[in-house]
RNA sequence: GGGCUUGUAGCUCAGGUGGUUAGAGCGCUACACUGAUAAUGUAGAGGUCCCUGGUUCGAGUCCAGGCAGGCCCA
């Protein structure tokens, strides 16, 4: 048997395990790699995942996106290597092991050493690892998983610190501050995670106040002075005798007022309406001006005062009297100055940048809410206010301390600082534990809001109740304070971050222009800081002063820096030391060999008993039998010249030096916390202990990845930038930002020049999965069930990847059935009838194309445009339009028409030339179809091409031919033989098609079988190559429909009822405003005026009164009826069905009848498709008429040797069929 | 709250630059076909194209505002 036969149905879950255990026999994924060495490159970078967690259907997703490009980019004949990786750092590892250990981030360090902590975060990182990598394999994901990258190991943060420090010598990377929520009570900051503990938030009432800041009069506030008086009266009128103008000032409302002498802007929303308001102070009773949003003036002003007299207001009144006197957008204010409210005048100390402060400004997150409309800023105490007076260049306000540095108004402790005149030293909040009972007791925001009480600076002070976080462990308000931050600074790139973004080909496109092109635009210097433990370690080392620092690059560099240190007895022994001592003990592998710093000579092996190190001995056995045990000062060892000394089985003896650097150095904390460097001027420096946000790992992987720049250099220049990636959407700020910040930064270039930002997997119900909900679909048993190929196809058909998809497994059966069944079927079909003939294809000597028929030449021609889409949508990142053009060419064109016509031509007779063209043909796009489909369905793919091509593999191999590769992921993709696209037959295929549809509806109609042969069908047509289309198909549609001919008919019949429809876009263009009239003019033409404008190429009509001349372009004719037929039309084509039935074509009806009857017997009676038979049928004058006429026909049809009539027959079978009633004999013929 | 994105038949999705009668597959119903048969053909039912307003002779398509879902950020 030369293509293997399978019984339906085919296990799709079985093919892929088959299939995968062949690739990894075969070597076949690294043979797809190696077989195109030399060849260009594309390049790929694999977004490490994690393995703390179990892989979901999700990932499937994202793999099988990624994998489809590489796969394809393979048989384009690229060289593709796909580095695995796996990110390993971070947060979400951090709490999972407290929660496993059931411990907060404030035990670490103390109920647990940061040591054995950080071992836990290790072990757990990589714990799902095996399922990650089985699930890699199972699915057919190509990546290289015996070399990953490992964000955690010593070379992957060396890498890192090499990075750091190259920005950090570039300028790059400075320490700042951001606003976080910080506990003055337990002297630490919060993390989110700490602050959405359930209990923090509280209801608590604070004092608060409505500010008057007091606007300068200059050019830009101008308008807040002109005298517009909406409410038309004068101003003289409003306030009587105080004609000179009052005061402008802007309210902001505070809750918290202890922040206003921090204040240094107002942010107002741009779009939002805000007034200026005639009034007076309520507590000075002093006639102002005031500034507030317009949705808010019914918060402050009551009906009342809006008719109250101006004049008549006296110190004491309740109703405060008030005008409307100008309207405003925000965006008229931004720019406005105002005074500092509590200013030097008032003994507050000045500050730097002072000159840009005091300014209004926009501010995004300003509602209208509650408050003013108006937000007071103060950029040390708040984060939206920092983000805010950043943007804008308003500075903070910041003093020195004792030691001339630089903070915040407010100390780490809670009070403020000395120089804050009156209220110097007082606590923000009760953090002293200070008795609140006392009838003196007041707060700071009491003792401020009685002080701008006087001031005439407070317009309103009340008590208000509100939610407010607190420390969950000291109970005490939490503060938003300024905590010292490393960054680096991406602001300083921002424009070419910009201009190189617009040259990556973002797939959607939206997500590029506007996700991640509006994060460009209003980018924000980069928080690399993290106060956490299991993290790549900040590589900075500064003095207690700040003043001095160095920035670390390598771990030789680092050796170099101790060794200085240790030299300055700065530190007694590199910490790296004993972890290299430990790792020898450790590790049995034989014997160490060292120097002294005096030259004597060690051999032997350090003892981990009964201690490893004793202070900073060790204890050393001397290796000859029964040796003295020393007791080494490590200190004294000369580690350049530590050999360990291997013996292998073979008693060969290795010998290899030991880097102090490796072979167990880790970078992490604590160690390096233990490192202490001296700085040129003497004196000891300390790491800042920050970690780095880890996505400074993830997006440093194309240079870590090869350990580069401290090695590798051509590695990485190779692998540099990549050509394609591809993540979840949600990964636009975090990996696809951190990519591109850092190759622009480092390399002045993109990281990647396609991506692909693929959406959500949801459930099918479109809710997000989760394991709490159990809607969460598990990859593995999906993949089980309907084989990774119809997974893949599905969700890559279904939807495109940037939109999110909803999973159903419904969805999955459909693909399933639809597509793979029918390819299946089609390979079967080809497979059983190829062996019956014994036919093998060859890749020479085949059917010259011209000598093929139009049927053949159509799926060819087909072919070759599929394989040209195909490829165009592969080429632009568009694999879902991909599966989408290859299903369709599928179930459409190949299987529902060439191999539905084709039937007959396998099944009938000897192996002629037209047989075996219909198998080459066959053959040739299967085969096609196998290499188009191997990037999204890898395993069937690989089935088909084998199933197909094995029995031609030996001639292949040894004449060369693209066939020889025993993959189809080895081969080459085929390229479209242009020569062989016949767009003329192509149509005329479709209007084949089409004819045949309206046919059988005719049919249907009326109730004619398609078993019953018609005479003709009629088709109208005006034009001559539409005629001679269809002609040349007519022998494909009279198969197809049972009709012994197709019929034209032309204007010359006479018998055609035509009928008119506007062009409408024409006629738009041409009329305009008139087009209803002449389109319902058009629909009323009579048939004379259809023929004049048929013969003369115009007609003259009247509308309305006017003349217009119509054109054959302005409308569409159509034949819509044939009088005394039955039609059908589909737009411009319409069939007529003759359905006269002669008793020629009564009695073939009947012969067709008899086959079919005949050829269900067989099969009921288990014949083989080649067995021959002998029937007999008892007599009837109306089946003996249609066998005399057909007799020749029926025998060949159901492979009878005779067929003879019987007067009486029993036993046999009874075949119905219309009004008869036959009983039948039927015997194997034997001979 | 901001940015982005989606909304078309029961379900999943198509619908360049606006053109009057909005399509496909699945599912459903009926009929037919039967040497691919757990396949296939034909027909039918099924739509306020999320809503409101605007531009236009004409809007599923363009504009504005809203609603609902989703993601990211605050």
């Amino acid at each position: 048997m030369n293509y293997p036969e399978f019984k339906q149905p085919l296990n799709y879950g079985q093919v892929g395990t088959d299939i995968l255990a062949w690739w990894k026999q075969n070597g076949i994924f690294e043979k797809s790699v190696s077989t195109r060495e030399g060849q260009p490159t594309f390049v790929f970078y694999e977004g490490p995942p994690s393995a703390n967690g179990a892989p979901g259907i999700h990932h499937v997703m994202a793999r099988t996106v990624k994998d489809i490009f590489c796969r394809y980019q393979t048989l384009l004949g690229k060289q593709v290597h796909r580095k695995g990786g796996w990110d390993t750092h971070g947060l979400p590892i951090e709490l999972q092991v407290e929660k496993e250990l059931g411990i907060t981030k404030e035990d670490i360090g103390k109920k647990i050493s940061i040591e054995d902590y950080n071992q836990r975060c290790r072990e757990t990182v990589m714990r799902f690892k095996a399922q990650w990598d089985d699930l890699t394999e199972k699915m057919g994901y190509w990546v290289d998983l015996d070399d990953p990258y490992i964000t955690f190991e010593p070379e992957y943060i060396e890498s890192c610190w090499a990075l750091l420090k190259k920005l950090y010598d570039k300028g790059l990377l400075y320490k700042g501050y951001t606003i976080q929520p910080y506990s003055p009570a337990a002297g630490t900051g919060l993390s989110s995670h700490e602050l959405n503990q359930p209990g923090t938030y509280r209801d608590v009432k604070d004092t608060t106040v409505v500010a008057q800041f007091k606007v300068k009069r200059d050019e830009k506030s101008e308008p807040l002075f002109g005298n517009v008086q909406l409410d038309e009266v004068p101003l003289a009128a409003l306030y009587g005798d105080n004609a000179s103008e009052p005061d402008v000032y802007i309210l902001a409302w505070t809750t918290t007022p202890w922040t206003l002498p921090a204040n240094t802007g107002l942010a107002v929303g741009k779009n939002i309406p805000y007034l200026l308001v005639s009034t007076f102070n309520p507590y000075t009773y002093a006639p102002i001006r005031v500034v507030l949003a317009e949705a808010l003036v019914g918060k402050y002003f009551s009906v009342k005062g809006k008719e109250a007299s101006f004049e008549d207001f006296k110190p004491g009144d309740k109703v405060l009297p008030w005008r409307i006197e100008n309207t405003f957008k925000g965006a008229d204010l931004v720019g406005i100055r105002y005074e500092r409210l509590f200013g030097q005048n008032k003994g507050y100390p000045a500050f730097e940048g002072e000159e840009n402060a005091f300014r209004v400004i926009n501010g995004d997150f300003v509602t209208t809410e509650d408050g003013t409309g108006i937000v007071h800023i103060s950029p040390t105490f708040g984060a939206d206010d920092f983000r805010a007076a950043q943007l804008a260049g308003v500075p903070a306000l910041l003093v020195a301390d004792d030691e001339g540095k630089l903070g915040p108004i407010v100390d780490r402790t809670g009070r403020y600082v000395a120089q804050m005149g009156e209220f110097g030293g007082r606590w923000v909040k009760n953090y002293d534990g200070h008795d609140e009972s006392g009838a003196d007791y007041k707060t700071l925001d009491e003792s401020i809001a009685i002080r701008m009480k006087g001031d005439g600076t407070a317009f309103k002070v009340e008590k208000y109740e509100h939610t407010y976080p607190h420390c969950w462990r000291t109970d005490k308000p939490v503060l938003y304070y300024p905590l010292d931050s490393w960054f680096i600074k991406t602001t300083a790139v921002k424009d070419r971050l910009i201009e190189l973004n617009k040259t990556i080909n973002w797939q959607p496109a939206s997500t590029g222009t506007g996700r991640f092109g509006n994060w460009l635009e209003n980018l924000v210097d980069w928080n690399l800081s993290r106060s956490r433990y299991w993290g790549t370690p900040l590589p900075i080392w500064r003095t207690q002063d700040g003043t001095e620092e160095i920035c670390i690059g390598s771990i030789e560099q680092l050796n170099a820096e101790i060794d200085k240190a240790v030299a300055a007895e700065v530190m007694t022994l590199n910490p790296f030391v004993k972890n290299v001592i430990q790792g020898l003990v450790v590790n049995d592998f034989g014997w160490v060999s060292f120097k002294d710093k005096q030259g004597n000579v060690y051999e032997g092996s350090f003892l981990s008993k009964p201690e490893l190190f004793n202070g900073n001995t060790v204890n050393f056995k001397d290796r000859k039998l029964g040796g003295d045990i020393y007791s080494i000062d490590v200190s004294s060892i000369d580690f350049s010249t530590l050999k360990r000394h291997i013996r292998n089985s073979d008693g060969e003896e290795k010998v290899e030096s030991i880097p102090l650097t490796f072979g167990g150095a880790d970078l992490h904390r604590p160690y390096v916390d233990d490192i202490f460097l001296v700085s040129p001027s003497g004196q000891p420096m300390y790491r800042e202990t920050d970690l780095i946000d880890v996505w400074f790992d993830s997006g440093a992987m194309p240079y870590a990845q090869w350990h580069y720049p401290i090695e590798n250099e051509g590695q990485f220049q190779k692998n540099f930038p990549a050509d394609f990636i591809a993540e979840g959407v949600d990964q636009t700020r975090g990996w696809f930002f951190t990519l591109h910040a850092l190759a622009v930064m480092l390399e002045d270039s993109v990281a990647y020049k396609n991506v692909m930002a693929n959406g959500l997997v949801l459930d099918k119900n479109g809710n997000k999965m989760s394991k709490r909900l159990g809607n969460a679909v598990d990859p593995f048993a999906t993949i089980q069930q309907f084989g990774p190929d119809a997974t893949r196809w599905y969700m890559i058909a279904n939807a495109q990847p940037w939109d999110n998809l909803k999973f159903d497994v419904a969805g999955i059966t459909e693909v399933q059935r639809r597509f793979f069944g029918t390819l299946f079927n089609t390979y079967s079909f080809y497979a059983l009838y190829a062996n019956l003939d014994g036919f093998q294809a060859r890749e020479f000597d085949r059917t010259p194309h011209a000598e093929l028929s139009e049927l053949d030449r159509w799926i060819l021609s087909k072919l070759q445009s599929l394989i040209l889409e195909v490829r165009g949508h592969y080429d632009s990142y568009d694999p879902t339009k991909a599966a989408r053009a290859i299903q369709d060419f599928v179930t459409d064109q190949l299987s529902n028409w060439h191999v539905r016509l084709s039937r007959r031509r396998f099944w009938k007779g000897e192996l002629t030339a037209d047989k075996r063209a219909a198998y080459e043909t066959l053959q040739e796009c299967l085969v096609v179809v196998s290499q188009l489909m191997a990037p999204i369905a890898p395993f069937f793919a690989e089935w088909l091409y084998q199933n197909m091509t094995n029995g031609m593999r030996a001639e292949a191999i040894e004449r060369n031919t693209p066939l020889a590769a025993e993959s189809v992921h080895l081969t080459l993709l085929v390229e479209a033989d242009e020569a062989r696209i016949d767009k003329s037959l192509e149509e005329r295929m479709e209007l084949a098609q089409r004819i045949s549809s309206l046919t059988h509806s005719l049919r249907k109609k009326s109730v004619l079988k398609v078993r019953q042969p018609l005479q003709r069908i009629l088709v109208p047509v005006f034009n001559d190559s539409t005629r001679a289309q269809v002609a040349l198909v007519e022998d494909l549609i009279c198969a197809e429909v049972n009709v012994k001919h197709v019929e034209f008919l032309d204007d010359a019949s006479g018998v055609l009822v035509k009928s008119v429809k506007p062009n409408f876009k024409r006629l738009g263009q041409q009329y305009g405003a008139k087009l209803k009239a002449v389109g319902a003019r058009i629909q009323q033409m009579s048939a004379e005026e259809i023929s004049t404008l048929e013969k003369t190429g115009q007609l003259a009509v009247e509308i309305d009164g006017e003349a217009y001349t119509l054109a054959p372009d302005d409308v569409e004719i159509r034949t819509q009826d044939l009088p005394g037929w039955l039609v059908a039309t589909d737009g411009p084509l319409t069939v007529a069905l003759d359905v006269t039935l002669t008793d020629e074509l009564r009695q073939e009806g009947v012969a067709r009848e008899l086959v079919n009857r005949l050829q269900n017997l067989r099969k009921d009676s288990g014949l083989e498709v080649q067995d021959k038979i002998r029937v007999t049928l008892q007599q009837q004058p109306e089946l003996e008429a249609a066998v005399q006429s057909f007799g020749g026909y029926i025998r060949e049809e159901v492979q009878a040797l005779s067929l003879d009539f019987a007067p009486e027959i029993s036993g046999g079978a009874v075949l119905e069929f219309d009004e008869f009633s036959v009983p039948v004999l039927l015997n194997v013929a034997t001979a």
